[in-house]
DNA sequence: AAGATTAAGTTAGAAGGTATCACGAATCTT
DNA sequence: AAGATTCGTGATACCTTCTAACTTAATCTT
């Protein structure tokens, strides 16, 4: 049974209205993007007037905030149930990929263009961290036998980033490489940068994928 | 001698104003950011009002194209003097950073996340594809001794985008994994997602055209 | 040179955005 | 039931892009 609701039902309309609130945010950024979210058009179509939404949030700039959070959580949580299915990188790069295919303004929100002013609060850097721990988790299940480069020995004195993860300079190289790659791929695909060149963008992620597991693997026939 | 300009003085003003209305608003990206741009500002800070502006460009949509085609013409004009004065990856690599790092917005403005309703006019995708012709001849000077990948098989079959570049489905390859790793760093160090990580973004961009140049090389430890 | 034409810049205003404020009304607390 | 709190509203201020009408000025034509 579910146990009392300590909260004043004053409370939990107030929960209830701002996640209302977001639904509509979310269904307005997939259609126009997120630079023309307009609080007007969500209060319009929640039947209220345009000042009501102070109310629940103080500003346009405290509701993006809270929508980049949420698309940082849902991403953690496909990571992280991707990860309990079987770790490795492949994966759990298949995971990100189809999470930002399915919410491609989602994926954009976090990893696309900043908003000029915009600052990130601690509560993101949290689940960021998060992200980039079941990564190096990932990375670190795969052997590595590589030469140590140059900036491996630079990651070695700059690890902060890692929080504590005890991965050598390797893999903290190895994820980096992962992250990027696959951003770099992602990124130019959701910005409509292949439309028009004929190839299959799938086809180069998982080209890109098979170069990072395989190229310092076990040292085996790469592919 | 200057040759007699054929112009009348209005369109040579004309003109002029056009391009003095595209310094101020790149004055302004630079600082507010490409979404933040107005027209208005713009036109108080020439010293007149508003909708005079709509006398040279006939929208901020269309004010916003040029600047787009001036980056990419900026950007192409970078490369190829790289490629001019020894096109190696490296070289040409270091060069898009270089152009990246001193004009962020500029870069932003061309790889950064689209305008939702925005569709790129044909005179950019000339320049989109002028700069892809650089980088297939540089990478194309480079050799290639890799086995075919399955997504080489699928270029040979799909490389409208190479545009009658008669370089191989590798050199091809390796053109995208270029241009998307070397992407893939550059957007998120511009978007300040390394910021704090502690590292430093160049060291990791290094690293990342060491391998893309090295591994599928002269046949070396890679693989 | 005088008149007609064209272009440029102005002010006014429509439509829409964020955000603040003051006020009435609904609701929770006591 | 009385009081305090919160919600939603309309009015308002100040932005934005962009259109329309009007004035002024430069240029072209006759």
């Amino acid at each position: 049974m579910a146990e009392m609701d300590t909260r004043t039902p004053r409370e939990r309309y107030r929960t209830q209205v701002r996640a209302e609130i977001k639904e509509h945010a979310w269904e307005q950024i997939a259609t126009t993007g997120a630079t023309a979210l307009s609080l007007n058009a969500i209060a319009k179509h929640m039947g209220m007037s345009g000042p009501a939404l102070y109310r629940y949030y103080a500003s346009r700039d405290e509701l993006i905030t809270e929508l980049i959070r949420d698309a940082y959580r849902s991403l953690a949580d496909t990571l992280h149930s991707a990860s309990l299915a079987g770790a490795d990188l492949t994966v759990l790069a298949h995971a990100v990929r189809g999470w930002a295919l399915a919410h491609p303004q989602r994926y954009l929100l976090i990893y696309g263009t900043p908003v000029p002013g915009y600052h990130a609060p601690d509560a993101i850097t949290l689940i960021s961290s998060e992200i980039m721990a079941i990564l190096l988790d990932a990375c670190a299940a795969l052997p590595s036998d590589s030469p140590a480069t140059p900036f491996d020995a630079h990651l070695a004195d700059h690890r902060d980033w890692a929080d504590g993860h005890p991965a050598p300079p390797a893999v903290l190289h190895r994820a980096l490489s992962f992250w990027t790659r696959l951003h770099g791929v992602l990124s130019l695909e959701l910005a409509g940068h292949f439309t028009g060149m004929g190839f299959d963008p799938a086809l180069l992620f998982a080209a890109e994928l098979d170069d990072l597991s395989a190229h310092r693997g076990d040292g085996g026939p790469g592919d």
